[in-house]
Order: C-alpha cells, then sequence, then structure tokens
DNA sequence: CCGATATTGATGCAGTTGCATTTACATGGA
DNA sequence: TCCATGTAAATGCAACTGCATCAATATCGG
C-alpha cells in the first residue's frame, strides 16, 4: 500500500528552499524593526488588529483559526496582552465558558505605533525587488499553496 | 529627518501576509508529517545535511550563515544532535578554539530516514498548486527577496 | 614578546512554546 | 432530570529560544 515514494522535483525543493529564506529572512527583518523602536513582537500586532477590527468583541476561538495559532498559544498570548493593559476580558453573554475580547485605549495606541514601523519595514524589504513588481501574481500563487481561501485578513491601516 | 512614511501598497501587503500564511502552512504540514513518522524537526535535517555535504567536517561557524540561525541557537542544536548520537565533534586542526562536526553513521541514517518523509509532504504540498507549474518564477521572485544570491543549498538526495 | 582586541563556541537566566491534561460549562439523549 | 459527550479556555511541565555574557583561544600592533 505504500507508495514507492517519488520525490520532489528540483523546482519544488528550490521554491521550498527560496519559501523557507524568505519568509524567516522577512519576518526577522520586521522583528527586528519593532524590538529596535521598543514595540512588542510581531505576533502581538495581527492579535490587536484582529480584536479592533470586532468592535463588538470577539472571543478567543474565533480568533484561532484567523491567526493560525494553537489554542494554547493564543490564549498565552492574550493572556500576556491583558497584562500588558492593551485587552480586556469581559463574560460572553450567553455561553460562560467564552469571553468577549476588547482593546484597551493603550491597546489601540500601541498598535497604532506599531503601523509605521511595520510598515516601513514591509515596504524597505519589496520596494525594488522584482517580487514588487509581480506583487499579485506572487500573491496568487502562495494563496494557491495554503489550500483555500485568500482571507480578507490584512494588517493594513 | 524623518520620513513621513510612505505606507506599502495593498498588494504588498497582500503578497506579505500571503507569504507568512503560506511559510506557516508548509512549514507545519512538514514538521508534522515528521513528527508523526517519529523523526526529529526539520531543523535538524538541515544541519545534518550540511555536515553530510563536508566528508571532511565542517566548523559551527561555517554552517551559520548557510542555515540562517543564530550563534547560540546552532551552539545547542548541536549539542542536541551530538546528545542523539548523530554528531560528533572533533578538535579543529590548527584552531583550538574550533571545531570539526562530522556525521556518525545514526546520524547519516536518520538523515536518510528524513528525506523521503520531507520530500513526501513538499510533493503533497505543491502538487496541483498554481506555484507547481510556476515554481522557477515563483522561487525567482522569493530569492529576490532576500537580498543576494540564490544559495546552492538544497536538501536534496 | 606583550597587551589590547577580536573571534569561537558555550551557558545562566528569563521568557516562550509544545504537549497533555484539567476545569468549567454546554448540549443532546434516555 | 441525569448522564455522557462535546467545546472553551487555562495550566503544569519539559523543552526550546533570546539575550547577555563568559571562557578560551587567536591575532594584531608595537
Amino acid at each position: 500500500m505504500d507508495e514507492p515514494f517519488t520525490p520532489p522535483s528540483t523546482e519544488i525543493v528550490a521554491v521550498w528552499t527560496a519559501l523557507m529564506r524568505a519568509s524567516r529572512h522577512l519576518r526577522d527583518a520586521v522583528e527586528a524593526d519593532l524590538k529596535q523602536a521598543g514595540l512588542p513582537p510581531l505576533d502581538w500586532y495581527d492579535v490587536l488588529w484582529e480584536i479592533e477590527q470586532a468592535p463588538d468583541g470577539i472571543r478567543p476561538n474565533a480568533l484561532e483559526p484567523r491567526l493560525l495559532l494553537p489554542q494554547y498559544g493564543l490564549s498565552r498570548l492574550i493572556a500576556r496582552l491583558v497584562a500588558a493593559g492593551y485587552v480586556t476580558r469581559r463574560p460572553s453573554p450567553g455561553d460562560r465558558r467564552g469571553q468577549l475580547l476588547h482593546l484597551t485605549e493603550a491597546g489601540r495606541s500601541v498598535r497604532r505605533a506599531m503601523w509605521p514601523v511595520y510598515g516601513a519595514a514591509l515596504t524597505r524589504s519589496f520596494v525594488g525587488t522584482a517580487a514588487e513588481a509581480e506583487a499579485p501574481r506572487l500573491a496568487a500563487l502562495l494563496n494557491g499553496l495554503t489550500g483555500k481561501a485568500p482571507r480578507p485578513q490584512a494588517p493594513i491601516a
């Protein structure tokens, strides 16, 4: 029943290594900029952003698939955000297991402070590369890899 | 002196998010397969591979830039590989600070055992996607992002 | 040769992650 | 109603990471 194992083509291997290198490289660059600006790490941004997009609050389990984080990872990340005073937990109406997350003023503020640093790092990374000119095609190809729909999620503003 | 901050274009943001999602997704998939097969994590493969490519041994500081790992990260990873019996450290001739890393038989063997699982996960991830057909272009675009030359490094064989 | 400086690799510590399990509540069926 | 099962979120523990620093060389200038 075992397939005899068809190795991936060299082209696929080349894409794979390029993908791993590029993503690590870019992420490291952004993280470094944030840290050097005395701002929280990249993960925080995404969570703050998602919560901000939900003015009526959002539950952790709704956040989880959007952020591609494991349940316990998100749980602890939220705990840190709460400890930092950026997020509040409120009881979830109708389900006492759940909680509704809201941003505090400080949360909104730090998210806004992060964006210029974040965005500048992105701009710096892409401008002048071939990837900039071909961005739409590149995005489409990458999205094709993750199975399904390109999430509406975007760290804009 | 501060630039007024030009936000990245929506196209760049789209590429960025697609890149982050795709890379995490694929890496998770490969890691999951390796773990489920009772094999070591992906990082180990790269190190084992690089050491295997150097029949006369290689020094950690030479490995470091190839693997995009921080010095202390590599140091401890090597320590784990040594503890697992996959790698040996030998004194580096001519520089008593350094060490020469060699693969043991077990190391060669586990690296070989990982490859089918690793490769199959890659194949599964790419086959049938648009990225497969456009692999060379995609790789070129991604390599354009990491500044310089596309390393000869490839996890083949 | 000597001392200042640079390089190689390791390590103590605090913070973070993965894994498995736990606690609390919800839901559906007898 | 009561129990079995399912879901939401948290947590104990071990492993791993980042950061700063260290010890042991090596190298370079005088």
